[in-house]
RNA sequence: GGCGGCGUAGCCAAGUGGCUAAGGCGACGGUCUGCAAAACCGUUAUUCCCCGGUUCGAAUCCGGGCGCCGCCUCCA
């Protein structure tokens, strides 16, 4: 297997070697925990993700590291706000972030830690690189030298000429230069704080990725990930600081996704056009925010729109509606043993590929909208061979049909979706509609009653007007030789 | 201003030098049906923002233009 990634440090997409054979180290930067996720922190979860269970399904064994900074200004100042700790706010918020990511079936990381549980290790990192020379003491704070790291800007492309232009010396920093960066910032009174060799204080922002990633990967290691909006500052200084301190490489690759916005616009928090992970799932199953956050490429921006969200509903709807047909056929038994035709084996021979294909897509930078792509035709082929064994029958179908859904079940698998029950799956959603028209099952069931008097009278027009009368509410419904069924408009 | 990205059908979206430009949503026609729905079959971009160039050959490479977005301050 050939996997090629997108390197943001060279800006090409490059063969991956991994440092050891076999084994990927691989550090994404969680959040920061004072507030409640929205959909840009679920798709940079959801993607991850998705590298992860394509890395290990790819035969790789994956240390996989996600932190959370739970000390920060934003933190501090938000704990403030609330009149509570700033350790109560990063628990809650914690808390709140599993939440949502169990939901969105984001599995946890082999790692998560805390800036705050890994002091000594970010005073060490700290006091190294005063011991070099690439930082020093300023009233209490430490700064890191940027002129002294020859390399800077190496990762986000700008010189140090650039970097200046913008760069100025905020009130209360203790800065020899502007383009310096604290690496521990002094405790004002009242704010949380740590022993250090400076006095009591706090660890900068960039320094906790820096002494956590090392601390659990070793001093170079394959992949760094994170929002592109992370590359710059974040991901500069997190080289700067850790190869200034152990004269290596810092990391392989550097994987950043792009952004969701929405009507063109960055989705942030500055902006206030955010839309939160739970507000999605109070209307929508998580596996239709993540077939949503998959369906582009993660580099490149991903417009949300209610819209775009039914379209993924709908796709979602059709293939597990071909996986219950599926189910249905394997269940019953057939007892002719007729040939099967050669359509049908022609669609069951692309389903068996399937894993070669998706695993040639993802292997190409993670391409998951090609992935998907091949997903989508395999549910296709699925309805074909359903579609054979109704029209004609055979014992032949129920092997085929299982083998067939076991595939796509498994390669579903990688990208978190098609993983309920399908029974379940419709159940849920027609449930949901039948709550969204308005009417109780009793009242549902009466109106279908009546309309299958109405049919067996002849009466086409009450019968049609009952019909159109539930489409509107959403409820659709289907005539079939054992009855009438009822779903929602999906 | 500096750096970077993007512009493919009605909408969303793969494809980055050469087989018929994937797939999804939608629309339309056919099969099925009392009519529908679901499903299947077919149609829906002779063409990839515009203009030049390189090449036997370009959506794909190069130059110029137009438009949109991001980073340069905290941000997934």
């Amino acid at each position: 297997m050939n996997l090629k990634i997108y390197n943001t440090l060279t800006g090409k997409k490059e063969t991956f070697e991994p440092l050891r054979h076999g084994k990927i180290g691989i550090y994404v930067c969680g959040i920061t925990a004072y507030d409640r996720c929205h959909i840009g922190h679920a798709r940079s979860a959801v993607v991850f993700d998705v590298i992860v269970r394509y890395l290990r399904a790819a035969g790789f064994n994956v240390t996989f590291v996600r932190n959370f900074t739970d000390i920060d200004d934003k933190i501090i100042n938000r704990a403030r706000e609330e009149g509570i700790s700033t350790e109560e706010l990063a628990e809650r918020e914690i808390a709140h972030f599993y939440e949502d990511m169990d939901a969105l079936r984001v599995r946890r990381a082999d790692v998560e830690p805390r800036a705050t549980g890994h002091i000594p290790e970010i005073t060490s990192l700290i006091q190294r690189l005063v011991d070099r020379g690439f930082a020093y003491e300023s009233g209490g704070d430490v700064y890191f030298s940027v002129r002294r790291f020859p390399d800077y800007g190496k990762l986000s492309g700008r010189n140090l000429e650039q970097l200046m232009a913008g760069a100025r010396i905020m009130p209360g920093e203790k800065k020899a230069d502007p383009l310096d960066f604290a690496l521990w910032k002094a405790a004002k009174p009242g704010e949380p704080s740590w022993e250090s060799p400076w006095g009591k204080g706090r660890p900068g922002w960039h320094i906790e990725c820096s002494a956590m990633s090392m601390k659990y990967l070793g001093e170079t290691f394959d992949i760094h990930g994170g929002g592109l909006d992370l590359a710059f500052p974040h991901h500069e200084n997190e080289i700067a600081q850790s190869e200034a301190a152990t004269g290596k490489q810092f990391v392989r690759y550097w994987v950043h996704n792009g952004f969701v916005t929405i009507k063109g616009e960055k989705m942030s928090k500055s902006l206030g056009n955010f839309i939160t992970i739970r507000d999605i799932l109070e209307g929508f199953h998580p596996e239709v925010l993540r077939l949503f956050l998959l369906s582009k490429h993660y580099r490149s921006p991903l417009d949300y729109s209610a819209d775009s969200i039914r379209e993924a509903t709908s796709a979602l709807g059709r293939c597990y509606n071909a996986l219950r047909e599926a189910a249905q056929i394997i269940s019953s038994s057939f007892k002719k043993q007729r040939p099967l035709p050669t359509h049908v084996k022609e669609s069951a021979a692309f389903i068996l590929s399937l894993k070669a294909k998706v695993a040639s897509a993802m292997s190409d930078d993670f391409n998951t909208a090609q992935a998907l792509g091949y997903l989508f035709d395999s549910v296709r082929c699925l309805n074909r061979i359903i579609e054979g064994a109704r029209k004609r029958p055979s014992c032949l179908y129920g092997d085929l049909l299982r083998e067939c859904c076991g595939v796509i079940s498994e390669v579903s698998a990688m990208f978190g979706i098609l993983q309920e029950d399908p029974d379940r799956y419709i159940e849920a959603c027609n449930i949901a509609a039948l709550h969204a028209s308005g009417l109780t099952l009793e009242e549902l069931d009466s109106l279908i009653e009546e309309r299958n008097m109405a049919r067996r009278e002849r009466n086409w027009a009450r019968a049609d007007e009952i019909r159109d009368g539930l489409s509107q509410k959403g409820i659709i419904l289907k005539d079939t030789p054992s009855g009438t069924e009822w779903s929602a408009d999906l």
